[in-house]
DNA sequence: GCTCTGCATTGATGGCTGTCGATGCAGGCA
DNA sequence: TGCCTGCATCGACAGCCATCAATGCAGAGC
């Protein structure tokens, strides 16, 4: 190297700007994002966590929505979010309606961020994590 | 329980609506919600993928603006976003800028979904959460 | 010094999102 | 049957965000 060249560590073929395979196609970043999506927001954040914290994983909507500050239709909207990105299921019980965690969701969240840099679905086939 | 009450899994005083206290204050949960909210993009899920799969765990601007359909002000502007949830860090190291990984925030994030429902804090200051 | 390159910042804009009030719908009860 | 309650949906609106072109700035080379 002559000149300052950006060290492409392990390839330095023609210096820079050597356009890597993605170890992260789009559709499944856009997948994922969607669930980290989901997760961005505070309030649904501390859903996620009340709901994670009941015994048995199961609560009800009339024990969420007095814990925000927040108008029933807004809560519910916020529900239905979590449980479009996978994040909880719910099931109505006469009167009330039930929200419980899917431990799926979240574990593959964690699974990712453990190994950011390979695909998602490599270890589920196989366990060679070098 | 003669009629239909909502079942309080383990503590059934009222029937419904005990407001809970929440596993996760409001602060708490508005400081996390930004990290996830970093990672509720595709474009920063790839970017956040290519940085950590390098070995060294290093990578250069210049590899990563070609990587994407984006221009280069939009690529920087999401690469601001992460470093400023603190995921990753950067270094100029003659013309080239470098980023890498911080493992600390993906792995506080993975200690959040392995146990949603306590604290983050908790087991960092006392366990007395009654 | 001047110029060129790599990256960040600025300002503008269209689309998305969180929130609300109003309303709809399902289930239980008298 | 009619009413009441719990929750979801709708429509509207303000604020935020992803994206771009244009520009600024720092470092290297001549």
């Amino acid at each position: 190297m002559s000149k300052y060249e950006p060290v492409a560590t392990g390839q330095d073929t023609s210096g820079c700007c050597t356009p890597l395979a993605a170890p992260m196609n789009p559709d499944e970043a856009a997948e994922l994002s969607q669930v980290f999506k989901a997760l961005g927001d505070p309030v649904r954040l501390r859903l996620l966590s009340l709901i994670a914290a009941r015994e048995g994983g199961e609560i009800c909507v009339c024990e969420l929505t007095p814990a925000f500050d927040l108008t029933q239709p807004t809560v519910s909207h916020h529900l239905k979010l979590l449980k479009q990105a996978g994040l909880i299921a719910s099931e109505r019980r006469g009167t009330w309606v039930y929200y419980r965690l899917l431990p799926e969701a979240t574990d593959r969240l964690a699974t990712f961020l453990a190994h950011p840099g390979t695909s998602a679905e490599i270890e589920a086939t196989d366990g060679t994590a070098s």
